[in-house]
DNA sequence: TGCTCATTGCGTACATCGTACTCGGTGACC
DNA sequence: GGTCACCGAGTACGATGTACGCAATGAGCA
């Protein structure tokens, strides 16, 4: 028998014993363990081990880890809430998306670190899909609606990736935070006080600079994108 | 002694016998296996066995694994050539680099499963900023300009995810393309026979259709975020 | 009621990974 | 010509994902 693709296998028939655990349960332990340490300590051991099963038992639930973290990242879909989307002002609509999309991100970095080339077809994100793609799906046609939805998806994920990096090169260096800090500092001075990189120089200024405030910083650049979408609209919309 | 980042410890110094190897050959043979089968298959062993070393060997050129990874992506950011960049004409240096990127990731698409939170500081990674960066540097204010760059970046490799995302998916699976086919189809029809999910029906067929070449597509998108960058500019520019 | 056997949780075991430690050999420097 | 920093590489360790097998369980049928 092959592995089945996650969305297709059941959680589970009858006869024998009742299953213990659940699929839910599982995942929910194992992005625990990511929130709190990195996807790469959400090992297989640990995950038993917080939900008190054998390492093997896992396997009872879930084909591969691959699999898991598959079902992983649809959960986190489901935190996007998106009740009463498409409500008829797209504008409203997308905004509330960006920021519950980089609300779920803030919560669970450790998002970026999952490989996947194709989107996820668990039923969270089927739903995701129908409610987002809607907003803009009388408007413009399928195709056009995916690229836009696309520019919006990759704006917010470059600028949370952008939030959150340095806290996560911190914790994935494994090193401590002044440790982290002064050897970091010294490759990037040594850059600066060479005077070869005018530019470079500049973004470490002004990123040393207190700026306006992340949530401030986020609006206006959706506020860029989303003009972007609007001149991609028909004009009576 | 701690592991310096991989920027700040030199490539050797003098004094006993000379090195048979370099970083830029265990660059280069890590490159050629990923490329090949993928980052994963890039193990230390792996390489090692493609130059004819010893596993071991590579600790001597490179302090770990993670810092060999780093050093592949800077060896792929030095293939982007923007020579005469900038050059007075905004719009035409920023398409040559989204093409030029475009391109890049499609000669090496394991650098999607890189998992980066910041931008790394190589060599050519900072000779890339400049240039970029240097686009737009007279005429808008540095956080402006990185926003927007940021933009485009975030469209390029979302762009690029989903051209190579079925190829890498079935990479990925270790399936083979009849069976990954057919266990992708099969459940790919059935949430479109359930009738449940119109838009990503629409979605489907779509993708199924003979679109337009992929180039087209491409610049089609790129062209909306232009001028989703001109509006950013002062009016006379 | 009692037998059957699919299904359970999970211990053991293995291949593979990154890499710490260690060694004997080498050759530039004083 | 002696010293010793540096070379390449073998051995070994801990951790990982997971294949396999086994005893216990309990729903369905006789």
């Amino acid at each position: 028998m092959y592995a089945m693709s996650i969305w297709t296998s059941p959680e589970r028939p009858a006869r024998g014993p009742k299953p213990v655990y659940s699929r839910a349960r599982i995942t929910e332990a194992a992005i625990r363990i990511a929130d709190a340490e990195g996807l790469e300590a959400a090992t297989m051991r640990r995950i038993a081990a917080e939900i008190g099963a054998g390492a093997m038992s896992l396997y009872r639930y879930v084909p591969s880890r691959d699999d898991l973290i598959e079902l992983m990242a649809d959960r986190l879909t489901g935190e996007i809430d998106l009740t009463g989307v498409p409500s008829g002002d797209w504008r409203a609509d997308l905004t509330r998306y960006a920021d519950e999309l980089r609300a779920m991100w803030r919560r669970h970095p450790w998002i970026a670190a999952v490989p996947r080339s194709l989107p996820g077809l668990g039923p969270n994100q089927l739903r995701l899909i129908e409610r987002l793609m809607g907003v803009l799906d009388p408007h413009v046609p399928i195709d056009e609606n995916l690229g836009l939805v696309g520019l919006l998806n990759g704006y917010v994920e470059g600028a949370v990736r952008e939030e959150i990096g340095a806290a996560e090169e911190l914790r994935r260096s494994g090193l401590s935070e002044p440790e982290w800090m002064a050897r970091n500092h010294a490759h990037v001075d040594r850059l600066v006080k060479s005077g070869d990189h005018p530019i470079f120089t500049k973004i470490v200024m002004e990123a040393r600079r207190p700026h306006l405030s992340r949530d401030d910083q986020f609006r206006h650049g959706l506020r860029r994108v989303l003009d972007c979408v609007a001149a991609a609209l028909p004009p009576a919309t």
